[in-house]
DNA sequence: CTTATATATGAATATATGTTCATATATATT
DNA sequence: AATATATATGAACATATATTCATATATAAG
């Protein structure tokens, strides 16, 4: 009768094995953490809770959180670069909105969880 | 007849006094960029993508994320922190799940948005 | 065309964050 | 009890990031 095999690791080397072919490839976790980065500065899920109501040009969203034009027209480059916003000059200013629906779910789903 | 008002920023200064005091408190925006934040991060991303299917141990986390124990560790304490895993000894290791259910929501919300 | 208004952007700086290394703590095994 | 295994944690360091300041670009108003 064999030794029983000594176990290596607390458990499941088998199962990690597995878990390994399944993970989400890996453009597609960074695609993602780079999604929920940009949703987790305070700056930017203030200026998205925003947008959830209503587009607004750069120069009101600096009124309404109080902060300087310069900061959050950085900011709304990276929500842009990262297509969470889209934008569209109109009479003096660029007026910004969510670019999808999907963004107002995850702040929504984010919003359920803080809340409960 | 009155001089039209000059108008004073692109536009909707009232609109930005209405928004202003529908604004979610700062405690709640605070906690929740915090929470997108910790999705934020690639090692914490696919630590959770892996306690989606399976709760796993600090070692076979390692193992799977071919990373070192103490990075592992280090960003489970975050999670652990957030409230966004539980963990229970058992055995030899100490198993970690997703504390809740909002938590896979939110991942696979933002799964839809990336792979739309 | 000239001036005022609105937005974008580069550089600099202060701060936050993730990993490593060393080591402490805790449980299991013998 | 002694040893091996598993996890947690503090300090240090390198990197990333958010805001400010100065200024460039772009459109509107006169």
């Amino acid at each position: 009768m064999p030794k029983k095999a000594k176990q290596r690791g607390p458990v499941n080397v088998k199962a990690v094995e597995t878990l390994k072919k399944r993970m989400k490839p890996e453009p597609v976790i960074a695609q993602l953490s780079e999604t929920f980065k940009a949703l987790g500065d305070p700056t930017r899920t203030r200026i998205l809770l925003a947008l959830c109501d209503l587009a607004l040009c750069v120069y009101d969203l600096a009124l309404l959180l109080n902060m300087s034009q310069s900061a959050i027209s950085h900011q709304l480059g990276v929500l842009r670069h990262l297509k969470l916003v889209k934008y569209k000059r109109q009479g003096r200013g660029v007026y910004y909105s969510l670019d999808d629906e999907h963004i107002r779910h995850l702040l929504y789903e984010g919003i359920k969880h803080v809340e409960e």
